[in-house]
DNA sequence: CCACTATTTGGAAACGATTCCAAAATTGTC
DNA sequence: GACAATTTTGGAATCGTTTCCAAATAGTGG
């Protein structure tokens, strides 16, 4: 069943029928009623790779998420690939540890495709920074910031993340938290929790108080167990801790665990705040305080940025979604 | 630079090329190095559409994700893309809600490209066993049973959901348990739930305790707000559990809450079991009892299938993979 | 050296779409 | 009703492969 037959059973010839596939002007309504009955009733799809063949692109958009663990990328993946799909655009997902050379290798086999474009979830920038040199296509990082990368065809969608951080430990600090603990970000400095590590402590030292990175802040993988295990150090060498500040909600959770075997309580002994108001923080014992940014909100755009450079020629865009900062349980007053 | 470009450089013909490019046999060796010499100087790769175009054999493999959310198909996903990248498949991801017409649409449209393969993450069998008659490529349902859905090409992976579901409730009946109380599971009944209903169902009343549906079980959606909800209409109808299953973990996290929002204690009060151990169960307070399925099993496990099913012809295969009981805090004796 | 078979090679046809140009049909104007 | 302008239509050429079939070449035994 090809738009041949479709065209014959229609009555029409075939560039009528391209022309009511693609949605091009300059076909009468009836011809275009009549070629539309007709595919429906024959289940007619158009042959995607002879389509892509005469057009001259290639394969479908290819997405890299480094850190399946995170569930953000979950609920960023989700809006996003719908929106790809309302433009018929396909999307070839591959899934990465946070590592240069893996990540370097994928890109390089995807790149060997001629993707459509490409998609960057979560990840430390700097890896692929490395291999994008060879990429030619447009491209969006999710969850970072390229503005400063200086790529041509590299755009990004993310949150203002050193405020959102200045903003969410502003909050501790106007509930008189003085002694506040971090606990987060890999130990090679990672852009997105250096980012939010860079607005905490610049909200701290606004207000005088000192923040000594080696005593009070404590890095950590990304997951819960990485969260309990930095609380432990953290509360190991701090006994006076009002007020832990999680990078993410996931660490957060891990820390919230650590505590209560300590024998704490949150928020009476400790206060606790997270980021990224996963779906969990607000179910969790105490509710957690956290930054919510909106995933289907920075899925669509991203998935909206990479269309109007795909389509349109659009240069980069340099998105930067709204935050907002969830109070909860799990910080009271001191 | 395509096929007949090389052909000319190396002096010999398109169809020679097309050989060496597949690796056929009755070529020269004389040729063969000259081809891939000069294919290698050019950085050449072939057109993969107007190769598909022409092998009617098309796009990568397809997977459906149905519920976004569920964190343990992300666990899923990584290994069985990094099982199915050793074999340089790549993967093309839709992602769904569990509703029947988008499933149904959403196979059409992956259909018509005819992709190698199929997977599908979740959702309702029923659902795109409807769809499915059309659909003739080798496919795996990953997280539920097709050994009696009958189709030739379909396999799945899964683990014994009743028997699963049976061990978790005897281990609360030997605990003491007598007016257990189960939620989760769609209204419309969905594979995976009913399987589990039934198992835990079957193991009270193997003990001569009465379970009545209506009574001491809530269905709800698969997410915490869900859970949250559904222990909420059951402890109202119920004063007397003294524990509660939730047919998934975040079910039970959502449930734990709602819980302690009626100033009870778990396990004090009431017992709470989970199932599938996702990450953040052994992290709760209290830690949740569950049954663990190997994520990573699973996905490897659907991946060699369906790449079995390609490659070599093999037959539909139905792998029922281990689970295990998980004894935590959440589950006490009375 | 010939007849015959086996191997290697070349190139036209085909896959199913899009795109363009020319032809046909329609509309508008006087 | 004639003519121009515009819209609609048809269909050949094209995209870059693979797959045949026929032709050329190499290999073999007598």
């Amino acid at each position: 069943m090809n738009i041949r037959d479709i065209a014959a059973k229609a009555g029409y010839g075939v560039g009528t029928v391209s022309r009511v596939i693609n949605d091009q002007p300059n076909v009468s309504e009836q011809a275009r009623a009549r070629i539309l009955t007709v595919m429906e009733e024959c289940g007619y799809e158009p042959n995607s790779n002879a389509r892509y063949l005469k057009m001259q692109s290639q394969t479908p958009v290819a997405a890299f998420v480094m850190g399946v663990g995170n569930r953000l990328f979950g609920d960023i993946l989700g809006p996003l690939q719908a929106t790809l799909a309302e433009a018929n655009e396909d999307l070839v997902v591959t899934y990465l540890d946070d590592d240069a050379d893996e990540v370097r290798a994928a890109i390089a086999y995807q790149n060997a495709r001629h993707p459509k474009g490409m998609l960057f979830l979560g990840g430390e920038p700097r890896y692929f920074a490395e291999a994008f040199h060879e990429i030619e296509v447009p491209s969006v990082l999710v969850t970072g910031s390229a503005a400063d990368l200086g790529f041509e065809r590299l755009s990004s969608v993310t949150i203002d993340n050193e405020a959102a951080a200045r903003c969410l430990c502003e909050h501790l600090l106007e509930h008189g938290h003085r002694r506040i603990g971090i606990i987060g970000g890999s130990k090679t400095g990672n852009q997105t929790s250096t980012l939010r590590l860079a607005g905490a402590v610049a909200a701290i030292r606004a207000r005088g108080i000192s923040f000594d990175i080696a005593r009070d802040y404590e890095p950590c993988d990304f997951h819960e167990a990485g969260g309990y295990e930095a609380a432990q150090r953290l509360l190991d060498r701090n006994g006076d801790l009002t007020a832990i500040f999680a990078l993410g909600d996931v660490i957060a959770f891990g820390a919230l665990r650590a505590i209560v075997d300590r024998g704490l309580r949150v928020p009476r002994d400790i206060s606790l705040a997270g980021f990224d108001d996963t779906s969990f923080s607000q179910y969790a014992v105490p509710r957690i305080t956290t930054i919510r940014q909106n995933a289907e909100q920075l899925g669509r755009a991203a998935a909206r940025i990479l269309l109007a450079n795909m389509h349109d020629g659009a240069p980069a865009a340099h998105e930067v979604g709204p935050f907002e900062l969830i109070e909860r349980e799990s910080v009271r007053a001191v």
